[in-house]
This record gives C-alpha cells, structure tokens and sequence, in this order.
DNA sequence: ATGACTAAACTCTTTAGA
C-alpha cells in the first residue's frame, strides 16, 4: 500500500497538475493539504473517475486537508481535538478499509510565522495538542500513518542553507522540539527510517529563484505507530514534480507499506 | 535592507504562505 502526503497550495488552481500525478504514481491513499477551498468546492467527480473515495476538511481561502482512498474510508474525524474555538482546517482523520486497516490523518501544521507573535504561540499550542492526540491513537495499538506538512526543519540537514531559518518559525528549537516530543512517544519516522539521506527536501520556495539553487527544506513527514513501522517498505521523496508546469512549492512524500 | 512568487478575495491591494 502507497500511502502519500502532498500539500498542493490550491486544488483547483492546481488540478490539471495534481491529476496528472495521481495518473502517474497511483498512490492507494493521498493525503493533501492546503486545498484552499470550502468542501463544496472541492474537485470530487475529478478524483472518484480516478477511482478514489474522498473525505474532505475544507475552508474558505486557505488551509483545508483531505484524504483520497482507493477503498472506502471509515471513522472519519475532521478537525484536531483539544480546543474547540479552533476554526482553522489544519486536521482530518480517517480509517482507510481493507484486510489490514490503517488509521491515516492529513495534517497541515501551522506556520507559525513571525516567531514572537501569537502565530507562533498558535503553532506550539497545535503540536501540543497534536502530541496529545497521537498519543491516545498510539494506544489502539493499530497501523497508524500521521502525515503530511509538518511546518518542522528537524535537524540541520533537512535545510540545503541552514542559517536562512534561523529567525524562521520552522527551524525553532521550541518547534523542532516539539517534533521531538511527538516522535518520542513511540512514532518512526519514515523517511528517516526507510532512507535518510540528507540533502532530500520536499519544499522550495517560489522566489529567489529556490529550485533552481537548490535551496529546499525537508517539511513534509510520515511518523507511523510500531504497527505501521513493522510493515515500512519504503519512502520516495517526488522530486521531479517540483520542475512540472504550475507545481506547487511542495513535492509529494510517498510511503509504501508491506499492507 | 529589501524583494523575490503564488493564490484567494468583499480584487486594481491586502493577507498569507514558508
């Protein structure tokens, strides 16, 4: 099973492109992240001819995930537990059916940009509460895959330039800690785990001519339970997406699992 | 020190992204 996380920056303004790769990768589950659209604008009859199920967590304008499956999805869950007066589409959760199932979120964790201000103070609240949550799914002690745009430079060399981010909301050590402490209830990194060569980024920016530098981050992560993690085959950083006609400035992350 | 791109919307600028 092909499990992938991609935050597409706009669906619609991007649909042509996006289709083109579930052509091409025919992943079973996809993930996405900033669909930018309200659930009634969201694209579905481009993606059921491919034959996928959808659930969909939209919003107007900006931010919204959705999760794709081949086969049907089950217990699905929008929005991330823990604060209710949080209106921000960031967290979907679903059960992707079939002989083994697998619990699957698509997460698209805040910016957090400025540091210093009450988006960062958002950014670290959202991990806590995300920490909290993916501590009670671990103990269903089921297959488990949370992935998708963390907004988190882990280490320094999942930045081509490290000293770009120092003053960046990604590359704080209150941020890469709180990544830290997920990981440490008993999360596998996939990409780590399957591969971790260093110089594999999954964003560029769109100025400054980022790609063509090479000036990437590694932003999009795969943390999968013990469960998952037995079964981790492989992680495929899509790289060459970035250089496609009207791409977003994320690239797809593709886990596969022996399920 | 600044801007560079891209998208969305109560669009001819502003906000947000990372």
């Amino acid at each position: 099973m092909r499990i992938a996380t991609w935050n597409v920056n706009s669906v619609n303004a991007r649909l042509e492109t996006v289709t083109r790769w579930f052509e091409e990768a025919q992943p079973d589950v996809a993930c996405l992240q900033e669909i930018k659209c309200v659930n009634e604008k969201f694209p579905a009859e481009a993606f059921e001819r491919l034959g996928y199920n959808l659930a969909v967590h939209g919003q107007k304008s900006y931010n919204g995930v959705a999760i794709l499956s081949k086969t049907p999805l089950e217990d699905v869950r929008r929005g991330l537990p823990g604060d209710d007066t949080d209106e921000q589409a960031r967290y979907l959760e679903a059960v992707v059916s079939g002989p083994q199932p697998v619990r699957v979120a698509s997460i698209y964790l805040p910016n957090g940009n400025p540091t210093g201000t009450e988006k960062f103070a958002y950014k670290l609240a959202w991990m806590e509460r995300l920490r909290r949550h993916a501590e009670e799914l671990l103990g269903y002690e089921e297959p488990l895959a949370l992935v998708g745009d963390y907004n988190v430079i882990p280490e320094d060399r999942d930045a081509e330039f490290p000293k770009n981010w120092v003053e960046d909301a990604l590359y704080q050590p209150e941020s890469r800690a709180a990544f830290r402490s997920l990981k440490w209830l008993g999360l596998t990194e996939a990409y780590l785990q399957a591969d971790g060569a260093p110089g594999a980024y999954t964003f560029w920016d769109y100025q400054a001519g980022a790609w063509q530098r090479n000036n990437g981050i590694r932003i999009d992560h795969a943390l999968l339970s013990p469960q998952a993690a037995d079964k981790l085959r492989g992680v495929s950083i899509h790289r060459d997406v970035r250089s496609w006609d009207k791409p977003s400035d994320h690239v797809p992350l593709v886990v596969e699992l022996d399920l």
